[in-house]
DNA sequence: TGACGTATGTTCGATCGCGAACAGACACGC
DNA sequence: GCGTGTCTGTTCGCGATCGAACATACGTCA
């Protein structure tokens, strides 16, 4: 079973080694909420192939996605930073394998662990810098510029050129309504750089799909392929 | 010389004396910048009154704040999770007095001080939310709701009813154009529920601000007073 | 006192995204 | 094969904000 997450893999040997007996392999399918902001964070999942969206609610119903965890982080980093409850709710957007492990067993690790704690402040820069440029983007750039680059981090999360997901569900993570998807992806479609119909996304022109995205995609490359 | 600084104040009393030698008194002027996007990060401030904007830079120019740094927490937190350099740019937006330490000291002080990791951690925490709920903010609430949530936000942190600030710079922290500002902030006076005049501005109503303000900005409060 | 710089106020048309409603089109189950 | 639910496409009027331009008012300093 090869890891494939980035935090377990900047993992040294000697930790890792007594890491493994703590991590099961988990199947997260696609709508499965790990956590409601509030809730208890019991396990934290480092995905391998899977892609979980984090996302603050707000006024109890409007929900905006804010960050996006696939195999370069982990979810539940509250709980690295003493926190006992997640902020945000994270719902699994990209059905696929993760290696979870129990909160508790984390958080003893961290102590013991020096290079789990180097990877884990780490991926919480990341996830800082990823919180903080969606907040600009989300002002400063316009539905279909977002659009492109969700779909792109998409991708390279999910390391696949097509995966399923309707403008409705899209919506919901810009933070528009779905018929404000459906006029930017049909825009996108008409440059040839996505197709797609009934749930059904493929990403014809990945050079192109990056010139229609904003700046923000640049910007928040990690920097192991 | 006492302490108002919220992360200091959580260090344990024997390790915080540990931590005095390093601790220099800055005072920090309206307008310095501490760190642009990039730069080493050669210092971490802890203010006392001063207040620091963070603000994400996109496209070279435009930028947009997302965080809001006062007695509460610290500047140079990336050195905390390993980065050298900032991530953002710190603008001191509020004039005041702040401890200073420098990056190496803090760096050694971290590994030796498990109270200051903890608070250091809480502290991380609360940027987290502050950004991802600044995030959420300006996607769903208008202009009047933002400002009113970002005065009262500041006088907070300032401990004052008054500061001298322009619309203009409202603008670049709501990311809004200076009229916005203009129309929004003239809608508040309406009602009575701040004053200002060239730069001055006054909160007259702080309960009526707070019913002005979107709910985000109860979502973030503090516990500590 | 007068001039200049800065801060605020007002207006204009344009654009973007909103909420709502309805129309087709595909997919699956009976 | 037919009905039903889901997904996508289109339209409409509305409101918020934009960019730009211009008008007014205050303050400072020569």
């Amino acid at each position: 079973m090869p890891i494939r997450n980035h935090v377990l893999a900047a993992v040294s040997p000697a930790d890792y080694a007594r890491l493994v007996p703590q991590l099961t392999q988990a199947t997260l399918t696609f709508g499965d909420i790990l956590y409601e902001p509030g809730d208890r964070i019991r396990y934290v999942y480092f995905p391998d192939d899977a892609l979980v969206s984090l996302l603050t609610v707000v006024d109890r119903h409007l929900a905006l996605e804010v960050g996006m965890v696939g195999r370069e982080g982990m979810v539940g980093l509250a709980r690295a930073l003493g926190v006992v409850t997640s902020p945000m709710r994270a719902l699994v957007q990209g059905g696929g394998t993760a290696w979870r492990m129990s909160a508790m067993a984390f958080h003893k690790s961290l102590g013991q662990n020096a290079s789990l704690q180097n990877a884990v402040n780490a991926y919480t820069h990341f996830l800082l810098m990823q919180v903080a440029q969606t907040a600009a983007c989300n002002r400063f750039h316009d539905v279909p510029a977002r659009l492109a680059r969700w779909l792109l981090m998409t991708r390279d999360r999910l390391n696949a050129d097509q995966f399923r997901l309707t403008h409705e569900f899209l919506g919901h993570m810009l933070g528009v309504r779905r018929v404000g998807v459906t006029t930017a992806a049909s825009e996108l479609r008409r440059q040839n750089l996505i197709e797609y119909q009934r749930g059904h996304i493929v990403i014809l022109d990945r050079p192109g799909l990056e010139k229609a995205a904003c700046s923000c995609y640049h910007a928040l490359k990690w920097s192991a392929k």
